[in-house]
DNA sequence: GGAAGCATGTAAAATGTTACATGATTTT
DNA sequence: AAAATCATGTAACATTTTACATGCTTCC
Protein backbone atom coordinates (compact mmCIF):
# COMPACT_ATOMS: atom_id res chain seq x y z
CA UNK A 1 0.00 0.00 0.00
CA UNK A 2 2.99 2.26 0.29
CA UNK A 3 6.48 1.50 -0.79
CA UNK A 4 9.58 3.53 0.45
CA UNK A 5 11.77 4.45 -2.72
CA UNK A 6 14.24 6.00 -0.52
CA UNK A 7 17.76 4.31 -0.53
CA UNK A 8 19.03 2.14 2.18
CA UNK A 9 22.37 4.94 3.13
CA UNK A 10 20.90 7.81 2.17
CA UNK A 11 23.34 10.61 2.85
CA UNK A 12 21.65 13.86 3.41
CA UNK A 13 23.53 17.69 3.59
CA UNK A 14 24.08 17.31 7.44
CA UNK A 15 26.29 14.09 7.02
CA UNK A 16 27.79 15.68 3.95
CA UNK A 17 28.86 18.99 5.86
CA UNK A 18 30.15 17.13 8.92
CA UNK A 19 32.36 15.14 6.39
CA UNK A 20 33.30 18.79 5.02
CA UNK A 21 34.36 20.03 8.49
CA UNK A 22 36.46 16.52 8.89
CA UNK A 23 38.12 16.79 5.52
CA UNK A 24 39.59 19.48 7.22
CA UNK A 25 41.15 18.30 10.35
CA UNK A 26 39.57 15.54 12.96
CA UNK A 27 37.10 16.91 15.53
CA UNK A 28 34.81 15.86 18.31
CA UNK A 29 31.22 15.96 17.23
CA UNK A 30 30.95 19.15 19.71
CA UNK A 31 33.25 21.35 18.17
CA UNK A 32 31.72 20.15 14.23
CA UNK A 33 28.54 21.50 15.29
CA UNK A 34 30.72 24.68 17.50
CA UNK A 35 32.17 25.45 13.90
CA UNK A 36 28.45 24.67 11.78
CA UNK A 37 26.61 26.92 14.59
CA UNK A 38 29.31 29.58 14.71
CA UNK A 39 31.37 30.15 11.83
CA UNK A 40 30.33 33.49 11.07
CA UNK A 41 26.79 32.73 12.27
CA UNK A 42 23.20 32.68 10.57
CA UNK A 43 24.04 30.11 7.66
CA UNK A 44 23.72 26.65 8.51
CA UNK A 45 22.14 24.92 12.03
CA UNK A 46 22.50 21.74 13.30
CA UNK A 47 21.08 20.16 16.57
CA UNK A 48 22.16 17.43 19.17
CA UNK A 49 19.65 15.10 17.38
CA UNK A 50 20.99 15.60 13.52
CA UNK A 51 24.17 15.39 14.76
CA UNK A 52 24.60 12.52 16.78
CA UNK A 53 23.02 10.08 14.67
CA UNK A 54 24.46 11.30 11.54
CA UNK A 55 27.84 10.41 13.39
CA UNK A 56 26.31 6.88 13.94
CA UNK A 57 25.61 6.38 10.10
CA UNK A 58 28.49 8.09 8.95
CA UNK A 59 30.57 5.54 10.88
CA UNK A 60 28.56 2.58 10.08
CA UNK A 61 28.93 3.66 6.70
CA UNK A 62 32.72 3.83 6.77
CA UNK A 63 33.19 7.45 6.35
CA UNK A 64 34.21 8.35 9.62
CA UNK A 65 36.30 6.55 12.21
CA UNK A 66 37.03 7.07 15.76
CA UNK A 67 40.52 8.78 15.93
CA UNK A 68 40.80 9.02 19.93
CA UNK A 69 38.79 9.63 22.74
CA UNK A 70 40.32 12.07 24.71
CA UNK A 71 39.49 12.68 28.62
CA UNK A 72 40.90 15.90 30.61
CA UNK A 73 39.40 14.56 33.92
CA UNK A 74 37.23 17.84 34.69
CA UNK A 75 35.19 17.51 32.15
CA UNK A 76 33.77 15.00 29.61
CA UNK A 77 35.38 12.50 27.10
CA UNK A 78 35.43 13.60 23.54
CA UNK A 79 35.20 11.43 20.98
CA UNK A 80 37.51 12.09 18.26
CA UNK A 81 36.72 11.37 14.73
CA UNK A 82 38.89 11.87 11.49
CA UNK A 83 37.34 11.09 7.51
CA UNK A 84 38.69 8.21 6.27
CA UNK A 85 39.67 7.11 2.28
CA UNK A 86 35.97 6.32 1.00
CA UNK A 87 34.48 9.54 3.34
CA UNK A 88 36.87 11.89 0.89
CA UNK A 89 35.56 9.88 -2.20
CA UNK A 90 32.03 10.20 -1.20
CA UNK A 91 32.53 14.11 -0.63
CA UNK A 92 34.39 14.43 -3.63
CA UNK A 93 31.45 13.15 -5.46
CA UNK A 94 28.84 15.27 -3.70
CA UNK A 95 30.40 18.33 -4.05
CA UNK A 96 30.32 17.71 -7.86
CA UNK A 97 26.85 17.34 -8.61
CA UNK A 98 24.48 20.27 -9.06
CA UNK A 99 22.13 21.51 -7.00
CA UNK A 100 18.59 21.60 -7.86
CA UNK A 101 18.03 25.38 -9.49
CA UNK A 102 17.65 27.88 -6.00
CA UNK A 103 18.69 25.66 -3.51
CA UNK A 104 21.46 28.16 -2.78
CA UNK A 105 22.24 26.40 0.76
CA UNK A 106 23.29 23.54 -0.92
CA UNK A 107 25.47 25.04 -3.28
CA UNK A 108 27.13 27.07 -1.17
CA UNK A 109 27.58 23.86 1.18
CA UNK A 110 29.23 22.20 -1.50
CA UNK A 111 31.42 25.20 -1.93
CA UNK A 112 33.03 24.63 1.45
CA UNK A 113 34.93 21.39 0.26
CA UNK A 114 35.60 22.88 -3.36
CA UNK A 115 39.23 23.02 -2.93
CA UNK A 116 39.10 18.86 -2.81
CA UNK A 117 38.35 18.60 -6.55
CA UNK A 118 39.89 19.52 -9.38
CA UNK A 119 39.73 23.00 -11.03
CA UNK A 120 38.20 21.91 -14.30
CA UNK A 121 35.63 19.56 -12.74
CA UNK A 122 34.83 22.94 -10.32
CA UNK A 123 35.15 24.60 -13.93
CA UNK A 124 32.05 22.81 -15.14
CA UNK A 125 30.67 22.87 -11.91
CA UNK A 126 30.37 26.40 -11.78
CA UNK A 127 29.55 27.46 -15.43
CA UNK A 128 26.41 25.45 -14.97
CA UNK A 129 25.23 27.11 -11.86
CA UNK A 130 26.28 30.57 -13.34
CA UNK A 131 23.80 29.64 -16.47
CA UNK A 132 20.89 28.75 -13.63
CA UNK A 133 21.30 32.43 -12.68
CA UNK A 134 21.62 33.39 -15.61
CA UNK A 135 18.13 31.98 -16.53
CA UNK A 136 16.10 32.70 -13.46
CA UNK A 137 17.21 36.29 -13.93
CA UNK A 138 15.97 36.41 -17.58
CA UNK A 139 12.75 35.29 -15.74
CA UNK A 140 12.39 37.62 -13.11
CA UNK A 141 13.25 40.69 -16.02
CA UNK A 142 10.51 38.83 -18.58
CA UNK A 143 8.19 39.19 -15.07
CA UNK A 144 8.50 42.97 -15.24
CA UNK A 145 8.42 44.09 -17.97
CA UNK A 146 5.04 42.16 -18.31
CA UNK A 147 3.93 45.02 -16.59
CA UNK A 148 2.06 47.42 -18.05
CA UNK A 149 1.92 49.97 -14.83
CA UNK A 150 5.77 50.72 -14.29
CA UNK A 151 5.76 52.58 -11.05
CA UNK A 152 2.65 51.72 -8.92
CA UNK A 153 1.59 53.49 -5.54
CA UNK A 154 3.57 52.04 -2.25
CA UNK A 155 -0.47 50.45 -1.36
CA UNK A 156 -0.83 48.90 -4.24
CA UNK A 157 -0.29 45.08 -4.13
CA UNK A 158 2.05 46.11 -7.58
CA UNK A 159 4.33 47.50 -5.26
CA UNK A 160 5.36 44.81 -3.22
CA UNK A 161 5.18 42.27 -6.33
CA UNK A 162 7.69 44.22 -8.24
CA UNK A 163 10.02 44.95 -4.91
CA UNK A 164 10.07 41.36 -3.85
CA UNK A 165 11.08 40.65 -7.96
CA UNK A 166 13.64 42.97 -7.63
CA UNK A 167 15.14 41.02 -4.20
CA UNK A 168 15.33 38.22 -6.56
CA UNK A 169 17.18 39.90 -9.40
CA UNK A 170 19.32 41.85 -6.96
CA UNK A 171 20.34 38.27 -6.09
CA UNK A 172 20.88 36.72 -9.16
CA UNK A 173 23.44 39.28 -10.23
CA UNK A 174 25.36 39.32 -7.21
CA UNK A 175 25.45 35.64 -7.68
CA UNK A 176 26.85 35.78 -11.25
CA UNK A 177 29.36 38.19 -10.38
CA UNK A 178 30.63 35.99 -8.11
CA UNK A 179 30.64 32.58 -10.53
CA UNK A 180 32.58 35.03 -12.88
CA UNK A 181 34.96 36.04 -10.47
CA UNK A 182 35.45 32.61 -9.39
CA UNK A 183 36.18 31.11 -12.74
CA UNK A 184 38.25 33.92 -13.64
CA UNK A 185 40.65 32.58 -10.83
CA UNK A 186 40.52 28.98 -11.81
CA UNK A 187 41.28 29.26 -15.26
CA UNK A 188 43.88 31.60 -14.68
CA UNK A 189 45.23 28.53 -12.25
CA UNK A 190 44.59 26.12 -15.00
CA UNK A 191 46.84 28.31 -17.34
CA UNK A 192 49.51 28.79 -15.27
CA UNK A 193 50.14 24.85 -14.35
CA UNK A 194 49.46 24.05 -18.47
CA UNK A 195 53.00 26.19 -18.91
CA UNK A 196 55.02 25.19 -16.58
CA UNK B 1 7.98 15.15 31.81
CA UNK B 2 7.30 17.56 28.54
CA UNK B 3 5.57 20.99 28.04
CA UNK B 4 4.02 22.32 25.05
CA UNK B 5 5.17 25.73 25.21
CA UNK B 6 3.80 26.63 22.07
CA UNK B 7 0.24 28.48 21.62
CA UNK B 8 -2.87 27.13 21.36
CA UNK B 9 -3.13 28.78 17.42
CA UNK B 10 -0.10 29.13 16.22
CA UNK B 11 0.49 30.93 12.67
CA UNK B 12 3.14 29.42 10.46
CA UNK B 13 4.68 31.86 7.52
CA UNK B 14 2.64 28.57 5.35
CA UNK B 15 -0.64 30.20 6.74
CA UNK B 16 0.51 34.25 6.87
CA UNK B 17 1.72 33.37 3.33
CA UNK B 18 -1.98 32.04 2.36
CA UNK B 19 -3.63 34.86 4.08
CA UNK B 20 -1.18 37.48 1.95
CA UNK B 21 -2.39 35.57 -1.24
CA UNK B 22 -5.89 36.68 -0.05
CA UNK B 23 -5.21 39.84 0.49
CA UNK B 24 -4.92 40.50 -2.66
CA UNK B 25 -7.99 38.35 -4.27
CA UNK B 26 -10.76 35.78 -3.64
CA UNK B 27 -8.84 32.11 -4.61
CA UNK B 28 -9.56 28.58 -4.67
CA UNK B 29 -7.06 26.57 -2.43
CA UNK B 30 -5.69 24.74 -5.83
CA UNK B 31 -4.95 28.47 -7.54
CA UNK B 32 -3.26 29.27 -4.25
CA UNK B 33 -1.02 26.58 -4.61
CA UNK B 34 -0.46 27.35 -8.15
CA UNK B 35 0.51 30.86 -7.27
CA UNK B 36 2.67 29.79 -4.89
CA UNK B 37 4.43 26.88 -7.08
CA UNK B 38 4.31 28.87 -9.93
CA UNK B 39 5.07 32.58 -9.43
CA UNK B 40 8.29 33.28 -10.80
CA UNK B 41 9.02 29.03 -9.08
CA UNK B 42 11.51 28.05 -6.77
CA UNK B 43 10.59 30.32 -3.99
CA UNK B 44 8.89 29.36 -1.76
CA UNK B 45 6.67 25.65 -1.97
CA UNK B 46 3.76 24.17 -0.39
CA UNK B 47 2.27 20.85 -0.61
CA UNK B 48 -1.69 19.51 -0.17
CA UNK B 49 -0.72 18.24 3.11
CA UNK B 50 -0.10 21.93 4.54
CA UNK B 51 -2.05 23.71 2.24
CA UNK B 52 -5.61 21.89 3.19
CA UNK B 53 -5.16 21.71 6.42
CA UNK B 54 -3.97 25.26 6.48
CA UNK B 55 -7.20 26.54 5.03
CA UNK B 56 -9.30 24.72 7.83
CA UNK B 57 -6.92 26.76 10.56
CA UNK B 58 -7.91 29.70 9.38
CA UNK B 59 -11.37 29.37 8.62
CA UNK B 60 -11.19 28.48 12.47
CA UNK B 61 -9.53 31.01 13.13
CA UNK B 62 -11.79 33.37 11.67
CA UNK B 63 -8.99 35.18 9.61
CA UNK B 64 -10.88 33.56 6.53
CA UNK B 65 -13.91 32.58 5.45
CA UNK B 66 -15.83 30.49 2.43
CA UNK B 67 -16.96 32.90 -0.48
CA UNK B 68 -18.87 30.99 -2.55
CA UNK B 69 -18.48 27.23 -3.82
CA UNK B 70 -17.84 27.01 -7.62
CA UNK B 71 -19.44 23.81 -10.01
CA UNK B 72 -18.81 24.00 -13.46
CA UNK B 73 -20.44 20.33 -14.10
CA UNK B 74 -17.17 18.81 -16.23
CA UNK B 75 -14.68 19.64 -13.23
CA UNK B 76 -14.89 19.06 -9.32
CA UNK B 77 -16.01 21.91 -7.29
CA UNK B 78 -14.10 24.57 -6.30
CA UNK B 79 -14.25 26.39 -2.59
CA UNK B 80 -13.35 30.25 -2.76
CA UNK B 81 -12.07 31.55 0.25
CA UNK B 82 -12.01 35.32 1.49
CA UNK B 83 -9.98 36.99 4.27
CA UNK B 84 -11.89 38.87 6.74
CA UNK B 85 -11.35 42.24 8.53
CA UNK B 86 -9.17 39.93 11.69
CA UNK B 87 -7.44 38.06 8.55
CA UNK B 88 -6.42 41.71 7.32
CA UNK B 89 -5.22 43.12 11.35
CA UNK B 90 -3.44 39.06 11.81
CA UNK B 91 -1.16 39.68 8.24
CA UNK B 92 -0.19 43.45 9.02
CA UNK B 93 0.96 42.70 12.54
CA UNK B 94 2.62 40.09 10.97
CA UNK B 95 4.32 41.93 8.56
CA UNK B 96 5.56 44.14 10.70
CA UNK B 97 7.71 42.05 12.70
CA UNK B 98 11.64 41.43 12.08
CA UNK B 99 12.35 38.51 11.17
CA UNK B 100 15.33 36.43 12.90
CA UNK B 101 18.58 37.66 11.50
CA UNK B 102 19.06 36.13 7.83
CA UNK B 103 15.86 34.50 7.92
CA UNK B 104 15.46 35.72 3.92
CA UNK B 105 12.47 33.46 3.41
CA UNK B 106 10.53 34.95 6.22
CA UNK B 107 11.64 38.84 5.11
CA UNK B 108 10.58 37.93 1.31
CA UNK B 109 6.95 36.61 2.10
CA UNK B 110 6.65 39.45 4.35
CA UNK B 111 7.84 42.25 1.93
CA UNK B 112 4.67 40.00 -0.18
CA UNK B 113 1.77 41.82 1.66
CA UNK B 114 4.02 45.18 2.80
CA UNK B 115 1.59 47.40 0.25
CA UNK B 116 -1.00 46.53 3.46
CA UNK B 117 1.11 48.57 6.00
CA UNK B 118 1.62 52.38 6.44
CA UNK B 119 5.01 53.50 5.02
CA UNK B 120 6.04 55.04 7.98
CA UNK B 121 6.03 51.39 9.65
CA UNK B 122 7.51 50.30 6.66
CA UNK B 123 10.33 52.46 7.04
CA UNK B 124 10.81 51.36 10.31
CA UNK B 125 11.31 47.67 9.57
CA UNK B 126 13.61 47.95 6.85
CA UNK B 127 16.14 50.59 8.56
CA UNK B 128 16.03 47.44 10.92
CA UNK B 129 16.76 44.97 8.52
CA UNK B 130 19.16 47.02 6.90
CA UNK B 131 21.14 47.32 9.83
CA UNK B 132 21.17 43.58 10.49
CA UNK B 133 22.62 43.40 6.77
CA UNK B 134 25.22 45.67 7.64
CA UNK B 135 26.19 44.26 10.92
CA UNK B 136 26.38 40.85 9.05
CA UNK B 137 28.52 42.30 6.39
CA UNK B 138 30.54 43.73 8.66
CA UNK B 139 31.00 40.46 10.76
CA UNK B 140 32.13 38.93 6.98
CA UNK B 141 34.99 41.56 6.37
CA UNK B 142 36.26 41.27 9.59
CA UNK B 143 36.29 37.56 8.94
CA UNK B 144 38.31 37.76 5.46
CA UNK B 145 40.61 39.98 7.32
CA UNK B 146 41.44 37.77 10.01
CA UNK B 147 43.85 35.66 7.32
CA UNK B 148 47.04 36.06 7.15
CA UNK B 149 47.38 34.26 3.85
CA UNK B 150 45.14 37.05 1.35
CA UNK B 151 45.26 34.38 -1.91
CA UNK B 152 45.55 30.88 -0.95
CA UNK B 153 45.84 28.25 -3.72
CA UNK B 154 42.44 26.86 -4.88
CA UNK B 155 43.59 22.87 -4.02
CA UNK B 156 43.75 24.99 0.15
CA UNK B 157 40.72 24.82 2.08
CA UNK B 158 40.93 28.54 3.01
CA UNK B 159 40.34 29.28 -0.32
CA UNK B 160 37.05 27.92 -0.27
CA UNK B 161 36.48 28.94 3.51
CA UNK B 162 37.09 32.86 1.19
CA UNK B 163 35.34 32.03 -0.99
CA UNK B 164 31.70 31.11 0.50
CA UNK B 165 32.47 34.22 2.79
CA UNK B 166 32.72 36.29 -0.25
CA UNK B 167 29.50 34.90 -1.62
CA UNK B 168 27.80 36.06 1.86
CA UNK B 169 29.14 39.45 1.07
CA UNK B 170 27.66 40.05 -2.14
CA UNK B 171 24.43 38.78 -0.87
CA UNK B 172 24.83 41.20 1.88
CA UNK B 173 25.77 43.68 -0.11
CA UNK B 174 22.69 43.51 -2.70
CA UNK B 175 20.17 42.81 0.28
CA UNK B 176 21.71 46.67 1.23
CA UNK B 177 21.14 48.44 -2.19
CA UNK B 178 17.70 46.80 -2.44
CA UNK B 179 16.64 47.91 1.21
CA UNK B 180 18.48 51.53 0.17
CA UNK B 181 16.07 51.88 -2.93
CA UNK B 182 12.93 50.61 -1.11
CA UNK B 183 13.91 53.24 1.58
CA UNK B 184 14.23 56.24 -0.89
CA UNK B 185 10.84 55.46 -2.73
CA UNK B 186 8.74 55.53 0.48
CA UNK B 187 10.53 58.40 2.25
CA UNK B 188 9.61 60.27 -1.40
CA UNK B 189 6.04 59.40 -0.99
CA UNK B 190 6.24 60.30 2.37
CA UNK B 191 7.31 63.68 1.77
CA UNK B 192 4.93 64.04 -1.14
CA UNK B 193 2.17 63.17 1.18
CA UNK B 194 2.90 66.02 3.50
CA UNK B 195 3.17 68.78 0.89
CA UNK B 196 -0.85 68.26 -0.08
C1' DG C 1 24.30 29.82 44.99
C1' DG C 2 22.80 29.96 40.22
C1' DA C 3 24.03 30.23 35.45
C1' DA C 4 26.84 28.92 31.72
C1' DG C 5 30.20 25.95 29.36
C1' DC C 6 31.73 21.34 28.28
C1' DA C 7 30.15 16.86 26.04
C1' DT C 8 27.39 13.09 24.87
C1' DG C 9 23.12 11.42 23.97
C1' DT C 10 17.58 10.38 23.79
C1' DA C 11 12.38 11.54 23.71
C1' DA C 12 8.66 14.01 22.19
C1' DA C 13 6.48 17.16 19.28
C1' DA C 14 6.04 19.88 15.14
C1' DT C 15 6.72 20.37 10.40
C1' DG C 16 7.56 18.83 5.72
C1' DT C 17 7.48 15.37 1.88
C1' DT C 18 5.69 11.70 -0.85
C1' DA C 19 2.10 8.84 -2.10
C1' DC C 20 -2.63 7.54 -2.45
C1' DA C 21 -7.72 8.23 -3.39
C1' DT C 22 -11.53 9.93 -6.35
C1' DG C 23 -13.47 10.98 -11.03
C1' DA C 24 -14.50 13.71 -15.11
C1' DT C 25 -12.23 15.96 -19.20
C1' DT C 26 -8.79 17.11 -22.26
C1' DT C 27 -4.43 16.44 -24.50
C1' DT C 28 -0.75 13.39 -26.54
C1' DA D 1 -4.95 4.01 -24.70
C1' DA D 2 -2.20 6.53 -21.59
C1' DA D 3 -1.04 10.72 -19.44
C1' DA D 4 -2.02 15.23 -17.76
C1' DT D 5 -5.15 18.87 -15.69
C1' DC D 6 -8.55 20.08 -12.46
C1' DA D 7 -9.69 19.90 -7.32
C1' DT D 8 -10.13 18.31 -2.77
C1' DG D 9 -8.48 15.71 0.72
C1' DT D 10 -5.94 11.85 3.83
C1' DA D 11 -2.18 8.39 5.23
C1' DA D 12 2.39 7.21 5.78
C1' DC D 13 6.83 8.42 6.22
C1' DA D 14 10.99 11.52 6.90
C1' DT D 15 13.08 15.46 8.84
C1' DT D 16 13.69 19.20 12.04
C1' DT D 17 13.04 21.47 16.41
C1' DT D 18 12.63 21.68 21.25
C1' DA D 19 13.27 19.72 25.55
C1' DC D 20 15.19 16.52 28.79
C1' DA D 21 19.03 13.81 31.03
C1' DT D 22 23.66 13.53 33.17
C1' DG D 23 27.64 15.48 35.79
C1' DC D 24 31.63 18.17 36.57
C1' DT D 25 33.88 22.92 36.46
C1' DT D 26 34.23 27.63 36.10
C1' DC D 27 32.38 32.29 36.10
C1' DC D 28 29.30 35.99 38.05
Amino acid sequence: MYVNLREENFMNNIQYTLLGLLAREPLSGYEMKQQINNRIAHFYKINNNQLYPSLSKLEDAGFIELQAIEQDSYRPPRKIYRITTSGIDALKAWVLELPEIGDHDTFLLKQYSAWLVRPDALIGLLEKNKEQHERTLEDYKEKISSFQEKDPDVSDPLFSTISVIEMGIAIEEASIIWCNRMLDVLRRTLANRKET
